[in-house]
RNA sequence: CGGGGCGUAGCACAGCCUGGUAGUGCGCUCGCUUUGGGAGCGAGAGGUCGCAAGUUCGAAUCUUGCCGCCCCGACCA
């Protein structure tokens, strides 16, 4: 993409109502435009960057099985009768009429969505176990939306409604998306914790939320050294034990939010104690019978009579991702994004646009990297060379190559890590073959 | 929903107290000079001062009502 014919609109001064990092930077990038509190417009290069982190959300649920469909975001309110939610769920649920006088609603989750699905088509035992995933928008009127994407009231969303014959499949089905979460965030370039979190009334331990470490977290948490230094689970398809190891190997050592940690009697000594604060990128939950049992949502068992299914939901919030990434990755200069979801592998910066040779070189340049497939964002404008650094270490992509006329009578070119700050000269050529490679 | 703050050009702000026809910096347009880390000079464009009512000869400025946005708290992916 040329940056000339592109539509990046990035800002030198930070936008006085954004508080905290990642929304700062954001807006500055030119990636958002808030449309009102806590609702956004995705700008170019904000829609990149969203689109390839649900494409790694994707992929990762497509390896563990899960089923991608896609629900509506407009809901009847007769489906969240059903569960007594239409009423419990108060002014949070966007209730919207339609021409006819209709109860409508925006939906703020899909419980009841999926499990009428289900029910309709699902007969059989042998159907199961059934994991439907979907990656929608969600809409949640939060008294107080805050800290740009982060805590939006419209928010992307991916669910996913695990559906087994009783509870030991449900938890083959929760440790399969304990894992797969496990993978998605390290793809991310993140170091997520699993938290025992609150059942709620329903109880029992299944259910985990997933922190991104990050100082300008939330909430504070508690958790013991070890486990940082994890190892994430490798690619492959793990047996029910192989998973269950995994999961015990996460869960055995301490880690707590605030509300969950009691001081007094944490198991962990002072000394391997480590609190820090964390942003929720996702959450876990098994609910058993929750939504199956007002649905009526049975399968015939082997024996031939029905059985109530039993049910897990999965989310990760995919547009929070956008925002906690940041949070994450950035330095004084801008963001730092993690190469899986760079909105452009690489940077091409033009020194002198307007120089024949220089001009010749960068075109060249541009065009094999396009043919070998790499994102590259050129900026062949004629700003000046302090402008196109400080955008292009704003925007963080993984790589910078600069081309300019004092570095072409040697025949060679600036190679630059953002990550690292690592600067290389190297020859148009190896330039090419690092990046291709 | 309780407490606090703010709405003046695309962005950040001054002007308001003490009413008199709208200003600065950045950005944008044109010209020239520049070109290796957010350039210099010159010339321009761009604003019903959030909306409405009131007070007044006259309102960005004073009064009242409304709307929007932000921050702290309680709540949440």
């Amino acid at each position: 993409m040329r940056l000339s014919r592109y539509f990046m609109p990035t800002l030198k001064e930070d936008p006085k109502e954004a508080q905290i990092v990642s929304h700062r930077l954001m807006l500055r990038a030119g990636m958002i435009q808030q449309s009102s509190a806590g609702i956004y417009s995705w700008l170019p290069l904000g829609h990149r960057v969203l689109k390839k982190i649900e494409q790694v959300v994707r992929e990762e649920q497509d390896k563990a099985g899960a089923v991608e469909i896609l629900m509506p975001t407009i809901q009847p309110a007769d489906l969240w009768r059903t569960s007594n939610r239409y009423d419990d769920y108060g002014k949070e649920m966007l209730r919207i009429e339609d021409r006819h006088g209709r109860e409508m609603l925006y939906g703020p989750t899909n419980e009841e969505q999926v499990t009428d699905i289900f029910r309709s088509h699902v007969k059989s035992y042998k159907d199961l176990p059934l994991n439907l995933y979907h990656i929608q928008w969600k809409f949640r009127d939060e008294v107080r939306p805050r800290f740009g994407v982060m805590r939006g009231r419209e928010f992307l969303m991916k669910d996913a409604y695990s559906f087994d014959l009783d509870y030991e499949g449900a938890k083959v089905a929760y440790n399969r998306m304990f894992v797969a979460y496990l993978k998605t965030y390290a793809r991310l370039g993140l170091k997520a914790i699993p938290l025992r979190a609150d059942t709620g009334p329903i109880g029992g331990d299944l259910s985990h939320e997933f922190i991104v470490l990050a100082d300008t977290g939330e909430s504070e948490v508690f958790y013991h050294k070890d486990i940082l230094s994890l190892q994430t689970p490798e690619d492959k398809d793990f047996s029910t034990e192989e998973l269950q190891g995994i999961v015990d190997e996460w869960t055995s050592l301490y880690a707590a939010a605030d509300e969950m940690h009691d001081a007094e009697n944490c198991p962990v000594s002072d000394g391997d104690l480590i609190t820090r604060r964390g942003i929720e990128v996702g959450h876990i939950f098994h609910f058993g019978t929750k939504y199956s049992e007002p649905f009526d949502a049975k399968v015939a068992g082997p024996d031939g009579k029905d059985v109530t299914v039993s049910m897990g939901s999965y989310g990760i919030g995919v547009s929070r991702l956008v925002g906690g990434i940041i949070e994450a990755c950035h330095d004084e200069n801008g963001i730092v994004w993690p190469e899986s979801v760079a909105p452009f592998k690489v940077g091409l910066i033009n020194l002198k646009s307007g120089d024949e040779a220089c001009d010749a070189a960068c075109d060249d340049l541009y065009a094999k990297l396009q043919a070998a497939g790499v994102e590259v964002l050129y900026d062949d404008t004629n700003e000046r060379a302090g402008g196109k650094f400080a955008k292009m270490d704003l925007i963080g992509l993984p790589w910078q190559v600069t081309i300019g006329p004092r570095g072409l009578k040697d025949g060679v070119v600036e190679f630059k890590n953002r990550s690292s700050g690592e600067k290389e000269e190297l020859s148009p050529e190896a330039a090419l073959n690092r990046l291709v490679s």
